[in-house]
DNA sequence: AAAATAGTGTCTATTAGACAATATGTC
DNA sequence: GACATATTGTCTAATAGACACTATTTT
């Protein structure tokens, strides 16, 4: 009888909307030990190791707390990767967490920073272990419930345009939506309670007034829509 | 620095369609060792424990070869719940899969059996650590693909009515579905390639013969439909 | 007034859902 | 033929998407 010898660790795919851009960045966070010591990875923590932890949720809370002093508009269990060869301490385990940060979202310190999540994607940043995948599978996540949830509001402001709702949704895609058809889900979503018009406008360079919104969530998870925005786009 | 002390296993929640009948069963197996020797559970191994695993994917697949002698028709990681209090022997962490199995998939021995899955989810059938969550996150998971995708056709048999159909999804949903909506996409289904018309009829003792169609997916996921079966239902 | 941007209204296409109509078997 | 069940067709409702139209601001 070996002894059971796992690492467990939680690490976060933490994103925002770039400042002034359209497009969704994850946060990093530079490494301070072996292995990979001051390469960018995600932030996460070992699983109830010096630290006690009294649950994987907590522990996920703890590691954005811990690294960057950040709480998130939205967290969620993406899932668990788990092989002999991730990490070569051995045998490694990682449960990752989706969360969802306020564009504006500061970072304090050297060791902390955003980058295009698209150039992580893309290996033009490369990440230790098999972060890039994590970045990946979170990603699809988002992207697969953006279709037909209000998940990507999480990413605004507290007031927001239709425009930035947009963006956002664009992002969290990855391909253009028709604006009608935004439009159209945000009215539905106001007569549910789950957007408030706030009567505030935003006065862009030229041009009409923009109305503000405000994202007033009515439970813990994000209201389903019943139609997909992209008919052609599934499978 | 204290070592890192977590348990690490994989839980299958393997189901499968009632013989004769409309509700859905999950595979229970009866404990071999403490904690909780001799409870009706669910299959699972300690992940890279006496036993060598390459991956948490493995495990599972092991989990159920060992457990079972079993191959799914479908398998897919649904989470990972781990803290301090859900095994006696202290901090424990289970990632745990969902398994659709054929309908008349049988089971060999006096340590494997099938309970209905409501008794389970009701506490008729009591399970020991968080295996009714477990059963029961598993359970949200199918009925939230089951609206929108291919999902509960992996519950068939090689070759199924449209009455069959209508069943595993009503079984995996909880609710009626409205049968000429299914017919629809059972028609969509065998435009895309995915459903295939064997010619072949099944006689009912009275009436009308039934079509007997066979289920041919065309990729690792299952088809996903850009509507929800239950627009109401939503949120 | 012109330009620019925001927001509304109208029309089409798709598909879920209700239900009537038809087909094909047993007794 | 009567009956039971399966399958098809028709109609309605809801909503995504395309696009024309109107509104409100700056210059």
């Amino acid at each position: 009888m070996s002894s059971t010898e796992v690492l467990a660790s939680v690490d976060i795919v933490a994103l925002r909307m770039a400042p002034e851009a359209q497009h969704l960045q994850v946060l990093l966070h530079r490494r301070e030990r072996e292995p990979h010591v001051g390469q960018w990875a995600l932030p996460g923590v070992i699983v109830n190791g010096r630290i006690a932890d009294t649950s994987l949720e907590g522990a996920a809370e703890r590691a954005l707390r811990e690294k960057a002093r950040i709480v998130p508009c939205y967290m969620e269990q993406i899932g668990t990767e788990g092989n002999a060869f991730r990490d070569p301490r051995g045998w490694s385990l990682s449960t990752y967490y989706l969360a969802l940060l306020a564009p504006g979202q500061a970072v304090e310190g050297e060791q902390l920073a955003f980058f295009d999540v698209d150039s992580v994607l893309e290996r033009r940043v490369l990440l230790p272990f098999d972060h890039r995948l994590l970045v990946e599978r979170a990603r699809e996540r988002l992207a697969a419930k953006t279709v037909y949830s209000s998940l990507p509001l999480y990413l605004l402001a507290e007031k927001f345009t239709v425009l930035d709702a947009l963006a956002s949704v664009q992002a969290c895609l990855g391909q253009a939506v028709n604006s009608t058809s935004l439009r159209k889900r945000l009215e539905r979503l106001r007569e549910q309670g789950w957007v408030r018009d706030t009567g505030e406008k935003n006065q862009p360079r030229l041009g009409r007034p923009q109305q503000l919104f405000q994202y007033t969530p009515q439970g813990p998870r994000p209201f389903m829509f019943d139609r997909s925005l992209l008919p052609e786009g599934g499978q």
